[in-house]
DNA sequence: TTGAAAGCGCTAACAC
DNA sequence: GTGTTAGCGCTTTCAA
């Protein structure tokens, strides 16, 4: 028997009909001890394994959860993912994760070849296909939690960071430390969490009375090369027109700029003070090491299952916006005052 | 219609059986211009999208590359996933991605699942279940790419980093430079990998005529926390028996070790010099930045997707090694001649 | 407690 | 070119 045996192998073995196989691997109740135990012991001789296609074909549904992600190299969808991984795996359910590289044709597609697969339910990381979604999730018929991206309709939820909140905070804690002419080196261009985060630097300068200078706003990307970009960019600012401290869209921008600034003889945070925002592990031993707004990176894929999960039980979903801390290092410099 | 649209729903409303459909969607030569498209008209109309669970159980395979990694939170994991996106994407296969979070036993469940999805093939990132596969290789049906672990059997082949070369160009480096006294910090003890890359190690030695010396191996596990602890250890060392170089398993712990380097007031490379392994994005952006040997990791994954195409197609195919290169940056001080 | 029968959505012979 | 038929491996009524 060279193929793999089916159900039907393990009855003919067993000397019963393919639905008492069916029900004795199922743990139904309406069978009897010994013939259950019997069957699984010839499952197991035989190596079997269930045809999942099969499974998944009759009962229209799957213990997958599928996930989308714009690319999985990058920490902080590792992260998210960890939390995602732990949590689905406590439950029971597999998780099928498709990478988009970021284009928007490509998210929508995996998407319908998630659902394609039955999975019982999708989780979106960081979608970049904001506007695609609209018609598609009418004829989803599982539900969709978007982790960092804001979505409506009918069976859709969200999970997210509060990105405003946490831009006020770096920026606060800057203003804080007495700086005044503060930059914000931002992200991709058309994304929500960026928009949001300058937001919430610009709620931070207004609260403290101080102008708002869009010379300021360093356009950026969130890579490394960006940070890097910046710093270029800052040092041939002429010496009253700079900033004395930047919040940096993510951390990897703003490890960019820490490691060009050293290059270059610049010196954080004595010259520049800088945050970052993601709070990633490579934060912790930079140097110097990097103040930075934490992102509960984990606990937002841990979420993202838990409403799923409550979603597909009928439960009620409410809507879940985490919030992160200042982890202040030692990338900020407290100014002195000189009124 | 709430439910999704089938096949037959399509027929219906084209006035035409349901295999006409079939072949029309497949764009099947079998069948005329005008019905093709009007039937292709009417599926776009009705967002039809495939049930990919029936087409698997009929077909007995699907355009799906099973993926079975330990952590999706690894950055060099992340490197290969990278290549493997790429190159499967470009020749139409998705990806299913299983992580085991480095469970042997869930690694191996997640294979059954994957096979259970009908899977054309595999592709195994650095197994922590070097044992567990040898029953279950032959049971399966579809090739199976392991990369980064040794395996043999039929439909098996191997894409790996040679990491004994690797050992060895990173102590033969350390040689060259001048150092006599050189530590190996390693990673996961029951690792592949890690043997090899001590074996390189002690072989540059060898070669060089250098005495081996057991108290110079420090135990690791490829975490940044590792390559702190490792700092801690060489501080507490006579400073006579101290090594005046660490050639570290990974870049990971040697980042560790660096961090810890500046907190302790080590200068490197001026202290103590260091040679990490993998090239990961951060290692250039380090103080100082690390030199270390490249592990070509996107090859890693394209190399691999390109195995398993081959051995779909029914090419021979032959086991991959993959040398990288040192990568000489500023961790490393060429010691004076005091003979 | 078990078996027979039907069918999930699709493809692939085989006819016509 | 197109329709008919059968069946992939499994679950799930419905009967017995």
């Amino acid at each position: 028997m060279s193929q793999r045996p089916s159900i039907k192998d393990i009855a003919r073995i067993a000397g019963v009909s393919p639905s008492t196989v069916s029900r004795a691997l199922a743990d139904s109740p309406r069978i009897s001890l010994a013939t259950r135990e019997r069957i699984q012991r010839i499952a197991r001789e035989l190596d079997y394994s269930p045809s999942l296609a099969a499974r998944a074909l009759v009962t229209g549904a799957s213990p997958i959860i599928g996930v989308v992600a714009p690319s999985l190299a990058d920490p902080y969808i590792a992260a998210v993912m960890k939390g995602l991984e732990e949590a689905s795996h406590q439950h029971g359910y597999q998780r099928l994760v498709a990478s988009s590289q970021g284009d928007p044709e490509q998210e929508l597609a995996m998407v319908q070849m998630l659902s394609g697969h039955n999975a019982a339910g999708l989780i979106v990381l960081s979608s970049r296909a904001p506007e695609g979604y609209a018609p598609l999730l009418a004829r989803l018929s599982m539900p969709v939690i978007f982790v960092n991206s804001l979505h409506v309709g009918e069976r859709v939820y969200n999970v997210m960071t509060d990105n405003e909140y946490g831009g006020w905070l770096a920026t606060h804690h800057l203003i804080d430390q007495g700086h005044v002419r503060i930059g914000y080196l931002g992200g991709p261009a058309r994304g929500r969490s960026h928009a949001a985060r300058a937001a919430g630097y610009r709620r931070a300068l207004e609260e403290a009375g101080l102008p708002f200078d869009p010379a300021c706003l360093m356009p950026g990307d969130g890579s490394i090369e960006a940070g890097r970009e910046a710093l270029r960019e800052w040092l041939h600012q002429p010496d009253d027109k700079r900033p004395t401290a930047i919040f940096c869209y993510n951390d990897l921008s703003a490890l960019g700029l820490l490691a060009e600034a050293y290059q270059q003889g610049v010196a954080i945070p004595d010259d520049l003070s800088i945050v970052g925002f993601d709070n990633i592990p490579m934060t912790a031993i930079s140097i110097p090491p990097l103040t930075t707004v934490e992102q509960r990176t984990e606990e937002l894929g841990r979420q993202a299952v838990a409403s799923l999960l409550a979603a597909l039980a009928g439960k009620p979903v409410t809507d879940i916006i985490l919030r992160g801390e200042l982890i202040a290092r030692a990338s900020v410099k407290r100014m002195e005052d000189h009124d």
